[in-house]
DNA sequence: ATGAAAGCGCTAACAT
DNA sequence: ATGTTAGCGCTTTCAT
């Protein structure tokens, strides 16, 4: 059997309040049997029993984090904000993934919910918020939704200015001279078509036409990004009126395209200037180096990790927050004259 | 507050202790309260305090994973491989990141003992058993090192056979007809001394040697793998005698090497065969397809699962318990003649 | 087939 | 400065 307070107690001939009250600080103990306590607990290596402190206290000091995978590198950076400022306030976070499935990403949460977490961040999977609303008796566990938010949650919301990080990548070529200005767009979610549209506008906005076979929809799914930004960067050569900006949706269709180009003997980014999405450090140092626009997810982590204090704060404020964290453009050699 | 047994009991003018057997379960009650019980818990949205349940039972259906990071591809599919086994038998996984520190991974341990999970993985980041020795009172909770065991350890275990690493690679480029075997080595690490070990033994099986100006040094640390595998290339084709096969420790440091052989020339593979370790999706797909050693994490995953499974099983049975998982060779372009 | 009592390990509130 | 009592939500055991 595991060591509880009582037999430390017993050891020092101590009731286990007064255990109790040395592990967790109280004043009111005298200097000597403190030490005495902390000696012997360190001794017999005693660990508390989480289950039964909440029990008592409501409360875990630990919150959960539910991803769809835990592979991805933007997810994890996601995680690490989030566990930088909630461990610097004493939480620890946990993580469980769905494995990108929906069902089981309700499962995840009912898990953690059951686990007495303090607070829960999901980048969730669900397309509405019906699962959610469903249980209100949980209303008690904050919930911090981030990146993407289920639609008709009123729940608190930390997400990116999508938008804008397709406008950034093309308000950057634009400026940088480029006329004709390709875009390998995303998947048609809310997310890839909001891209688009800061695509389309920071066109506009330069005196650019966003003309239709400039952009290239996302291609089969069974191949990989890599593949599918090289299959772009095909069709964009083979027709007339090729481009002299690529964007495209992720670092790695980016990273695709431009090698074909290269392939193909076009000079970037003389010819041709590039620019991906996601900002990753592997991919952008790779042969080119790629501008890149940095989605910050880190940022994000962050802000929904002192969303979620907050709501543990004053449990009475519940109005539904919503921050969006704004992108920002990393400029390396694949849009810039080479000096 | 949240709903509890004793609100559902009293909502159906029941005992608390009717609504428990149902929920577990139990076959000693009549179907007609089984139904009534039932509809109502799913209506309230009842979710178990699981808090509660372990103080009184002493276990929770779940086991805790603890990660250096949880960015990286190969730790997450040693966590997919190890969810698969353990949620088939009923066990939730949750995962801990320790950042890539020392202390803070006791810290996780010690939070998850704490939250009373019934088994702990660990990929550990200690360098000895130290720790985990001092806790002999926490024998309770079976813990199972995976990947990497600290030294003195004398806990399960399951790793990779790691000599065979370096010797698959090696063996099939010797097979392959290379004469001059360059090898891009590791960190001196247990690992990493290893498999240049395996990559030795594979050139003296084949009556080659491994020249010592063939095996290049990790270099400067503070560059990324891609950059140095590069670097590597450099220095190699720099000196007389190039290699007509190379090995690297990772796949990153092979795309490196491949990259910077292509820019200067040589003709992979006719000229130059490579072989990289890790079989990353995205790596070994892109450009010319990179032959690689499968570590095998998810093998790797579902081993230490099982190992757990055991270990809570039979209380009794605490001989300790190794097992290496063998790599497998992934044939592509980079190290085979273009048909 | 259903329920009452006791207690898991801890702590809030109140003695002493 | 230290200890006593009661109870958090659940399940084990034993009655009914």
């Amino acid at each position: 059997m595991r060591v509880r307070l009582k037999d430390i107690a017993a050891d020092l001939n101590l009731s286990k309040m007064t255990i109790s009250k040395v592990l967790r600080g109280q004043t009111d103990i005298s200097e000597a049997t403190k030490a005495r306590v902390l000696k012997r607990v360190k001794e017999l290596n005693y660990i508390p029993n989480l289950s039964a402190s909440s029990l008592r206290t409501g409360e875990t000091k630990t919150m959960g984090l539910i991803l769809p995978s835990i592979g991805k590198r933007w997810l994890a950076e996601i995680a690490a904000g989030i566990n930088r400022t909630v461990s610097a306030a004493g939480y620890s976070l946990i993580v469980c993934s769905s494995e990108e499935d929906a069902e089981s990403e309700q499962r995840q949460v009912e898990i953690l919910v059951s686990l007495q977490a303090d607070a829960l961040f999901i980048v969730s999977l669900q397309e509405t918020s019906a699962f959610f609303d469903q249980m209100p008796k949980m209303r008690t566990t904050p919930i911090v939704f981030v990146s993407h938010m289920p639609a008709g949650t009123v729940e608190s919301y930390v997400g990116v200015h999508e938008e804008l990080v397709g406008w950034i990548a093309a308000d950057h070529l634009a400026k940088s001279g480029c006329k004709r200005i390709a875009y390998l767009r995303g998947p048609r979610t809310a997310v890839g078509d909001l891209r688009a549209n800061g695509y389309r506008r920071a066109l506009n906005e330069s005196g650019l036409v966003a003309h239709s076979d400039l952009v290239i929809e996302t291609m089969s799914f069974d191949k990989d990004e890599y593949t599918r930004g090289r299959e772009a960067m095909e069709r964009l050569l083979s027709r007339r009126g090729r481009p002299d900006g690529v964007i495209a949706y992720t670092d790695l269709m980016a990273v695709g395209a431009m090698d074909e180009a290269s392939r193909r003997g076009v000079r970037i980014p003389e010819e041709m200037r590039f620019a991906g999405c996601g900002d990753d450090a592997l991919l952008c140092q790779m042969r080119i180096p790629l501008t890149s626009v940095d989605i910050g997810e880190h940022d994000l982590g962050q802000r929904a990790g002192r969303m979620a204090l907050r709501a543990i704060g004053n449990s009475k404020d519940k109005g539904a927050q919503r921050v969006l964290v704004k992108p920002r453009l990393e400029r390396r050699t694949s849009s810039e004259k080479a000096r």
